[in-house]
DNA sequence: TTGTACGCGTTATCAC
DNA sequence: GTGATAACGCGTACAA
C-alpha cells in the first residue's frame, strides 16, 4: 500500500477522520499517495473496528407496490441524511422469508431494522425484543406496547371508509380484501368495516366479503363474483388501491358505471389513483412520512437511550380523500 | 464469547462453513453454545477476511418510479438467489449525487454495481472502467463498447412509437419529453421520433416538443401548452407513461376525448397504464428482465474472466403494446 | 478431527 | 504531530 510508500499508517486514519489534526504537508502527501494507488476507503473494516456498520435494513413485502416504494424512499432519505445506507429486502408476504431475511440483515450487522411483518406478535418480533435489537414496525400494528411502531390505525381507516359510504346512504356495502392470512392490515380494515356496520345497525353479511390476492386481476375477478350476488352491493370497500383499480376495471367490463351503479372506495391513495377515470376515492396513508418517521424513531432507539415508549408509537392520521368514484345512493335502490 | 466457553475457536468457523468436517459431537456442542449466547454471524468480518462482501449496489434515479422499482426487483431477485444482497440508492437524476453514491457504494465494498446514469460517457463510468470495477449499465446506452449494458434501444423505441402513429395516419405529432438534460433516455426517444419523421418526409416542428420534469402535473401542464398551438397535434408521444397519464388527464380537463380528439402513446408500459381509461398504448420496456439480466451479466463480470464483450451488450426488445389511447386519424383533420 | 497463529483494513490508545 | 500496536470477528494455512 502506497500509504507506507511515503510515510506512516495510522496517520492515514487521521487524515480520513480528523484531517485538521495532521500537518498540512503530510496530509497532502497522503492525499497524493491515496489517489496514486486509487485508494478507496473500506467502510466494512472501519465498521468492524468501530462496531458500527452505518447501515440499517428495511424489510417490506414488495418494493414494486407503490405504497412500499414510497415509504422505502422515506427511510432512504432520512437514513441518507444521517450518513447511513439501507439494505432493502422483499418478503412477498411470506413469513418464512421474513424470518430468514431478518437474520440476513442482522448478519450484515445492520444497526436497526424498519420492519413490516404480517405477524407483529410473531416469533420474529419476539426474538428481536428479546435480543434488544433496535427495530421499528411499520404498517402492521403490534399489541405489545414495548415495540416501536409508526403507521396508521387500520381499524380506524376501515371505519372511516365505511362511515363515508354510509353517510352517502349506502347500506349494502361489499368488501374486497387482501387475504387476512396474508395481511393483518387487511384484516384490521375489515374489522373497522364490521364495527362500523354494527354501529349503524346494519347486519353483517359474509357473502359480501371476498378475500383475495394482491393483483389487479384478482380485484377484477372478485368484483365479478360480488356482483353476481342476487342482491349485489351498491358500494365496495377495497382494502387497497390496486384491488380497487382492478375492481373498477371489472365493473366497466360488465358495463357498470362508476359511481352511478356502484361506488368504490380504496385504501392507500397511491399516486395513480387520482389518474384513473373516475379518480378513485381512497383512504390516504401517508407512506413517505411513515418511512421517514419510522427511521427517525429507529435512530432514537439505536443509541438505546431508554426513551419513553409512548414516544415510539406514532399513529399517523388516515383521511378519506374524496374524488369521484363514490356518490350518494340513489333512491329506490 | 461462549465459543471458548466450551471448546475451540477456529472450529466454530468450520462449523459455519464446513459443518461436515467437524465431529458430530463437538458440532452440536458448538451449536448449543451459539444460541446460548444468541450468537449472530458477522458477515462483515467474514467479508473482510475473504475480501468478498457478497453485496452489490444498485443506483437508480428514483425507486418510486414503477419502472425502476420493477427493475430493482429484478436485480434483488437474481442477487438473492446467489446469496448476495443489494444496497439501493436514489440519485434523483442529479449527477453529483450519482458520483457521490457510487463512491459510497464502493466504500461499502460492493462487488459490483448495476448503474443507471444520465451520462454513460461521463467521468463516473470512465473512472469505473479505469479502475476495472465490475458494473453494468441499465437504461442508458453507452457508446463505449467496453462497458456492459442491458437495456433497450431507446432510439428504436421512439421510432416504433412514431411509426405506429404515422401508420395510423397522423402527421402532426407532438412530443412531451422528460428534459433531455435530465435523461438521455428521453433524448434518444426524441431522436427516434425525429428520425422517423424524416423517414416519412414529415417536417420537424420544434414547437411540438416540450421538455419537462417527471411528474403527472408537468405532463398535464405540457399538454395544455401543446394544445394551445394554432395548429395542434393530433397525436402525442410521451417519453414515459407518467407524463402520458398526466397528459391524458390534462386533455380530459380540456374536454378533449382520447383517442377521438387526440391519440396518446406512452413509453415504459408501467403496470398502471392498462388501468386508466382509455387504457394507454405504450412502448413496452421489460424492466424486470432488464434488472435480472443486468445482474446476471454483473455476476459474470465479477470473477473478471475476460468474457467476450459482445455478450455484455444485451439489447432487449421494445414493443408497442396497443391498447385504446390511439386511433386512426379522422379524414379532414 | 481440532487448535495456533496470522492477516484482512480500520480505529483507538498510548507512547514518542 | 506522528508512529507502534492491540483490538474487531472471521477465514485459512499449518501444525498437532
Amino acid at each position: 500500500m502506497a500509504k507506507k510508500a511515503k510515510v506512516s499508517i495510522a496517520t492515514v486514519s487521521r487524515v480520513i477522520n480528523h484531517p485538521d489534526r495532521v500537518k498540512e504537508e503530510t496530509r497532502r502527501k497522503i492525499y497524493k499517495a491515496m489517489n496514486a494507488c486509487n485508494y478507496v476507503y473500506n467502510a466494512l473494516a472501519g465498521g468492524l473496528s468501530t462496531k458500527r456498520s452505518h447501515a440499517i435494513g428495511i424489510l417490506i413485502p414488495n418494493i414494486t407496490n407503490p405504497i412500499f416504494s414510497e415509504s422505502t424512499r422515506g427511510v432512504q432519505d432520512f437514513a441518507g441524511e444521517k450518513g447511513y445506507y439501507v439494505i432493502s429486502v422483499n418478503t412477498d408476504y411470506v413469513y418464512e422469508k421474513e424470518k430468514k431475511l431478518v437474520n440476513v440483515l442482522r448478519e450484515r450487522q445492520v444497526e436497526g431494522i424498519v420492519l413490516t411483518t404480517n405477524k407483529p406478535e410473531g416469533e420474529i418480533v419476539e426474538r428481536l425484543v428479546k435480543d434488544r435489537f433496535p427495530f421499528v414496525l411499520t404498517y402492521s400494528f403490534p399489541r405489545n406496547p414495548k415495540v416501536a411502531f409508526v403507521g396508521v390505525d387500520n381499524i380506524q381507516g376501515g371505519n372511516k371508509a365505511i362511515e363515508y359510504l354510509i353517510g352517502l346512504g349506502h347500506r349494502r356495502i361489499g368488501m374486497i380484501a387482501l387475504s387476512f392470512s396474508l395481511s393483518d392490515r387487511s384484516y384490521h380494515r375489515w374489522l373497522g368495516y364490521k364495527r362500523c356496520l354494527k354501529k349503524y345497525g346494519i347486519p353483517y353479511n359474509p357473502d359480501l366479503i371476498i378475500q383475495t390476492e394482491y393483483t389487479f386481476e384478482k380485484g377484477k375477478e372478485a368484483i365479478k363474483l360480488l356482483m353476481r350476488n342476487p342482491d349485489p352491493p351498491t358500494a365496495i370497500f377495497c382494502s387497497n388501491d390496486i384491488l380497487a383499480l382492478g375492481a373498477m376495471n371489472g365493473l366497466s367490463d360488465m358495463g357498470k358505471m362508476i359511481p352511478e351503479d356502484v361506488s368504490i372506495i380504496g385504501f392507500d391513495d397511491i399516486p395513480f389513483s387520482k389518474f384513473v377515470k373516475p379518480p378513485l376515492t381512497s383512504v390516504r396513508q401517508p407512506a413517505y412520512d411513515m418511512g421517514w418517521k419510522a427511521t427517525e424513531v429507529l435512530f432514537e432507539l439505536i443509541p438505546k437511550k431508554r426513551v419513553h415508549h409512548s414516544k415510539h408509537r406514532i399513529l399517523l392520521d388516515t383521511e378519506v380523500v374524496v374524488r369521484q368514484s363514490c356518490m350518494p345512493l340513489k333512491r329506490g335502490k
